[in-house]
RNA sequence: GGCGGCGUAGCCAAGUGGCUAAGGCAGCGGUCUGCAAAACCGUUAUUCACCGGUUCAAAUCCGGUCGCCGCCUCCA
């Protein structure tokens, strides 16, 4: 078929492509696929342009310690980041900081802080958090507190559009107004039962379910001088705009991937969805991923249940963040996660085993090379890239990775490994463990002291002396080294500091 | 009442139409070891909450039942 002007009209219709990408997702198991909230369904991911992604997760409000429901958010975040980083995307990621909200006013006022210090000190802390918990930095945090004129600009053109209305000094939202709403939490607004969680007497909006995106400010936050000079009077923006306004602002109007807990579906997604495609007519974001909820004996954790653990408590009680990083990565991020000691504990044992495989490849010296190392390896790269294409399926993965352990334990205990082999091993787990970061890979080489005491003791050994043996293990294990006897050689172990 | 999720071995947890139902923990058996500790290997589900249906074929799809959990415009 010969086409005036070369087909290209025709490649660039909508038919046409969506053909293409059909074949597309049958041509590749190793195509990135991620469960989208919008559809309810496995999608191939497709970025608006080219390699470069825009993402935006859902950050904390800066009022209290991160828990391990907020870990679990966060660590699948990082998940998602370092998976879209793995297949060769230069990924924008923000995440923003909720700093001017009641919970950060009433915190301020209780503690007697001005809100900007007291925010400052739960943001510090949660970057530790994060950086215990192996998370890497997102590209930019930004903070609702700094972005208050760009909720007033949209606030503005709201009205204008008629989707937003003035009431007492308080501007809220018309729903009525904005007829695709609930395309993503399958909310039926007549269904609904209004009120059962919100007294409804504290607003005066002209519909329950409208809600609110700047709010009249009480005498207390005057007071304090938390107020934002408006057309309308005095006001604080809610919730729903602060996320709204800093994911467009920094991401543009239409972006790649928003995350964060399923809890948050409604009404908070729905209503940023409300807010910025009023606005622009425009998605706010093609893929919707949101991790399930962390339970714990069954109930979601609150402190009113006296069930709630933050990742504090959790490294004051010994464990350390590798630890809980394992814990709450070793589950589908789609499923709820029973959080429990025992499970804690288990993800201990894991990681042991996981540490005593590398410090056995570390330490060993290599032999003769073994004719089904490079095979077994390939498949473990496979099976585990697979996985993790196939939205982030890490229990898969992790499953992959031991049963690699598995046909390697005997290998590497015959000292059937050469070189190259070795060096092969390291590499790939360097490269799977841009997306764990749970495994021990430097080769720290010994303080001369360590690696003559450990020479000494081979010698004592070889004499069978082993009183003097016993006394030099001693003095390693004083130092924090623990010497475990093998076939082929000494394995030394540096006793694990708390990581915090 | 509405919307959604979960139920797979003693425990945890993948798999969502077809190869032997991944992997981990605990248990049991074994190997190694001067001692010790660890480690390593083997083994553990004729069956996927229950009942019925569709199909040559179901843990997986459809209908129903039971149990547990989350959200429903406070806040995040």
């Amino acid at each position: 078929m010969i086409l005036p002007d070369g087909g290209e009209k025709y490649l660039s219709t909508t038919l046409f492509s969506a053909k293409e990408e059909e074949k597309k997702d049958v041509a590749s198991e190793e195509q990135l696929r991620f469960h989208n909230s919008l559809s309810k369904k496995k999608e191939v991911f497709r970025p608006i342009s080219g390699k470069k992604v825009t993402f935006y997760a859902c950050g904390p409000t800066a009022h209290e310690h991160a828990n391990l429901s907020h870990c679990r958010r966060f660590i699948v975040a990082d998940l998602i980041n370092r998976v879209l980083e793995s297949k060769g995307f230069n990924v924008q990621f923000y995440m923003n900081f909720t700093d001017l909200d009641e919970n950060t006013i009433r915190g301020a006022e209780k503690s007697r802080q001005p809100l900007l210090e007291f925010t400052e000190s739960y943001i510090r802390e949660f970057k530790a958090d994060m950086d215990a918990l192996g998370v890497k930095n997102a590209t930019g945090f930004p903070r609702a507190s700094q972005h208050v004129e760009a909720m007033i600009d949209i606030t503005a053109r709201l009205i204008e559009k008629g989707f937003a209305y003035e009431k007492h000094g308080s501007i809220y939202f018309d729903i009525s107004k904005f007829k695709r709403y609930g395309k993503l939490s399958g909310i039926d607004l007549s269904k609904i039962q209004v009120g059962k969680t919100v007294d409804l007497d504290d607003y005066e909006k002209e519909s329950p379910v409208d809600f609110t995106l700047l709010k009249r400010s009480t005498l207390s936050e005057l007071k304090q001088g938390i107020f934002y000079k408006t057309e309308w009077g005095n006001v604080r923006p809610g919730w729903h705009i602060e996320c709204a306004a800093m994911s467009t602002h920094y991401l543009g109007e239409t972006i790649d991937i928003h995350t964060s807990g399923r809890d948050l579906i409604f009404p908070h997604h729905e209503n940023e969805i409300a807010i910025a495609e009023a606005l622009t007519g425009k998605p706010l974001a093609n893929y919707w991923l949101h991790s399930e909820q962390l339970l714990v004996e069954g109930k979601k954790m609150s402190s009113e249940g006296g069930n709630l653990f933050t990742l504090k408590d959790l490294l004051n009680k010994g464990y350390n963040g590798r630890e809980i990083r394992f814990l709450l990565i070793a589950t589908h991020y789609r499923k709820p996660l029973h959080f429990s000691f025992k499970k804690l504990d288990e993800a201990r044992k894991n990681l042991r085993r996981l540490d005593e495989f590398t410090q056995k490849l570390l330490c060993l010296p290599p032999g003769l090379p073994h004719p089904k190392v490079a095979a077994y390896l390939s498949d473990m790269e496979e099976r585990f890239c697979g996985a993790l294409a196939n939205d982030i399926n890490m229990s898969r993965a992790l499953g992959a990775l031991f049963d690699f352990m598995k046909k390697i334990n005997p290998i590497l205990s015959e000292g059937k490994l050469d070189l190259e082999q070795k060096k092969y091993i390291l590499e790939t787990f360097g490269k799977i463990n841009e997306i764990l970061n749970l495994l021990k890979l430097k080769e720290c080489p010994l303080a001369p002291e360590i690696d003559r005491l450990i020479k000494d003791r081979e010698e004592a050994r070889r004499n069978k002396d082993w009183e003097r043996a016993d006394t030099v293990r001693n003095e390693l294990a004083e130092k924090g080294f623990e010497i475990v006897d093998t076939p082929k050689g000494p394995v030394w172990k540096e006793r694990e500091k708390l990581e915090q």
